[in-house]
DNA sequence: GGGATTTGACCACT
DNA sequence: AGTGGTCAAATCCC
């Protein structure tokens, strides 16, 4: 549906409209919801960098789409209906007595060529969650609902991978998936690695609630609760401290990993929204990924609560490496993955912003729900390098 | 009873 | 052959 991405693209204008309203607005009326009070300055820049981000981002899904145009949006990855029927040849995994037990083998085999072959085309990148409490088996939580269909130890890994689908894979055949990894040296950090964007409902909801209704969402926007949970723990994020340690405000880097195509230029969501500039040349388009981002560090800034913050990394790579930020050309579909990947990524932090266990005054409203790629709360940093296990 | 999780097995990829 | 990802029966939980 290109007019669903028109319909995005014109919706992250519109913000970027409201948020340029903003900037005329007196100062001493922003003040109130600028946190402190009585900084009209940062208050001003606050707002410009929101703009800035909210170009930023409606500039990425223009190229985007501008790139599906190119790419001829051709095929839509087919292979549809892998995730739907399932004529669940009961296995019995026990007996292993030839022939159901093959016939099922058979059949599995033909799925998974399917959903391997699917997945690999599908948008992968992968966030950090730093939850405040370690010892808590607290998982972070991005409010989507996930169903668990398997777990695995990891070659090197202390802990155990868990995978994830979503709970409406088969209802509404959502392709997306996360694997959940607790990280070795912090246990109070968490690799996940989404693939796939959601095309189910909740998604939906989220944003159309989200982004009528910036501020405080409303429940459903967070139907299981758990987000506001998670939040009120607050989850952090952490970025690599590979750079400078940019300004304090919690930072999000995505690290997307893609098999291909073209490098997309201007991925400066991240970066755009609040982070230090970015390396001019080096930034996409150039040569590579930004490889700038800020020690892991606890937003001061948040909470008047003190103890609201979160963190988060994400990444987009190519799978070489390369540390461009990619986007699959092939097709449309791919696009529209890609973009409700970003949409759904800005999911995660919506519903934090209600759960009031934020206190990001800058950013109230300004999680858009529509963005391509995860919104920032302060500084967004990203690197290209970020890989998954 | 229905949905979610656990867990061992299977399969593809490297 | 080793490893990662997925399946699905068994089990758990509400």
């Amino acid at each position: 549906m290109d007019g669903g991405d028109i319909h995005l693209l014109l919706s992250i204008l519109a913000d970027g409209e409201e948020q340029a309203r903003q900037l005329g607005e007196p100062a001493a009326a922003a003040d109130d919801e600028y946190h402190g009070g009585g900084r009209g300055e940062e208050y001003y820049r606050g707002v410009a960098r929101q703009l800035q981000g909210t170009l930023a981002r409606a500039m990425g899904i223009a190229r985007a789409i501008e790139a599906a145009a190119f790419a001829g949006g051709g095929g839509a990855s087919g292979s549809r209906g892998t995730t739907g029927d399932r004529s669940d040849s009961p296995r019995s995994a026990d007996e292993s007595s030839g022939r159901t037990a093959r016939d099922a083998a058979v059949a599995q085999q033909e799925r998974h060529h399917d959903t391997i072959k699917r997945r690999k085309g599908l948008p992968r990148w992968t966030e950090k969650f730093r939850v405040p409490d370690a010892s808590l088996e607290a998982t972070p939580d991005d409010g989507f609902s996930w169903r668990k269909y398997g777990q695995k130890d990891i070659l090197g890994a202390k802990f155990p991978r868990g995978y994830y689908r979503c709970t409406y894979r088969n209802a509404q055949g959502c392709p997306a998936t996360k694997q959940v990894q607790r990280s070795d040296a912090d246990l109070a950090v968490f690799d996940v690695t989404y693939q796939g964007a959601h095309t189910c409902h909740q998604k939906q909801r989220r944003a159309a609630a989200a982004g009528d209704q910036p501020p405080p969402p409303p429940p459903q926007a967070d139907p299981s609760g758990e987000l506001l949970v998670n939040f009120r723990h607050g989850l952090k994020v952490e970025t690599n401290g590979l750079a400078p340690p940019p300004p304090p405000p919690p930072t999000t880097t995505t690290n997307f990993h893609d098999d291909q195509h073209f490098c997309f230029p201007s991925m400066p969501p991240f970066h755009a929204g609040v982070g230090p500039p970015p390396p001019p040349d080096d930034a996409l388009g150039g040569g590579g990924c930004n490889n700038f981002s800020s020690p892991p560090f606890v937003s001061p800034a948040g909470s008047a609560a003190g103890e609201s913050y979160f963190s988060m990394e994400h990444s987009y790579e190519p799978r070489g490496g390369g540390g461009h930020f990619v986007m699959s050309r092939g097709d449309s579909s791919e696009l529209h993955e890609v973009l409700a990947a970003a949409a759904s990524s800005s999911a995660v932090v919506d519903p934090a912003a209600a759960a009031g266990g934020f206190d990001y005054p800058l950013y109230h409203g300004e999680v858009d729900p529509h963005l391509p790629f995860p919104p920032l709360f302060g500084h967004a940093s990203m690197y290209g390098q970020y890989r998954d296990a």
